[in-house]
DNA sequence: CATCCTGAGTCGCCTTTTCGAACTCAGGAG
DNA sequence: CTCCTGAGTTCGAAAAGGCGACTCAGGATG
């Protein structure tokens, strides 16, 4: 991406694509939620030329999302692999709410492709705004407004 | 993009990526959402190459996201302004959520760019995954899993 | 009327990314 | 010693992005 952020550094959401929003990416994050693990599981999964993959893969290590590992299966020679770090696995929500919206304004005849559940439950969850007191609320009782990054200096 | 899903036109996170997924076009919706509504407004703003960003808002009208209207400017000839549809606000999560990474991920000295708020009492709000009967889960408590997309057919 | 100015694009040329297939490399298996 | 596999890297061609110049429509100015 090269920083797209040139403008506004200072913008947590440019500052979010410059990590993720290169073509492929979030996909790939989607894949290792999905657990996959080694280079060829993500290659075969998502149809991506290797080497875009190779150089995606580095800068989710480079950046902290995913952890390159090595390990060995059973008379196997040691091979690499990448899993989520506590970082990768707080993309959920950016996950869901893709998801969400991909549901609602591009849905197909085959229906929802992923549900996000009540790990206990089974329960169906949905992403919303909630207070710190807990009340949730709908989209437009919601308004965005600069934070201090844009107040101080 | 022309079709990332390629490999799996069921997955709404990349049917949602199709239109969202190409270098500017969330830096766009962002900007619409700070009421950006003129070309030069989101080209000023952004510093994205004009024929890019004349690509990015054609695709974003296309897919709903955006509607392109002709407004007149008091002692101005007409012009064309694009402002954000139903659909388009109800990116707002995908927003937060990239937003919220990037605060805890890439933090920068200069603190939040962007907060999020209850619109009548200012309290702020985050994105948390809420079951259908209320109750609000932490990360760690949801898991994603296969919808009808993968199990029919 | 002729000229200037502005917003909203388009055009052409060059650089950067992506694509796809082929090639490499390291070790275990036969 | 050769074969096989997973994990990449390399290379040429195609697509996308960046940048400055150019166009186009109409109101304002003189």
């Amino acid at each position: 991406m090269t920083s797209v952020l040139g403008k506004d550094p200072r913008c947590s959401i440019a500052r979010s694509l410059e990590v993720l929003g290169e073509k492929w990416t979030l996909l790939v994050v989607r894949e290792a939620f999905r657990g996959r693990t080694r280079f060829s599981e993500f290659a075969d999964a998502l149809g991506i030329a290797r080497d875009v993959l190779s150089s995606r893969l580095a800068t989710l290590v480079e950046f902290g999302v995913l952890e390159r590992r090595a390990y060995r299966a059973e008379g196997s020679r040691e091979r690499a692999e990448y899993v989520l770090t506590a970082s990768g696995r707080e993309l959920v929500p950016v996950l869901a709410a893709l998801n969400a919206w991909g549901d609602a304004y591009r849905a197909t005849e085959w229906g929802p492709a992923t549900v996000y559940a009540d790990a206990q439950t089974g329960e169906p969850v949905s992403l919303r705004f909630v207070t710190e007191s807990g009340r949730i609320l709908d989209l437009d009782e919601v308004t965005a407004h600069p934070g201090p990054a844009f107040r101080n200096t």
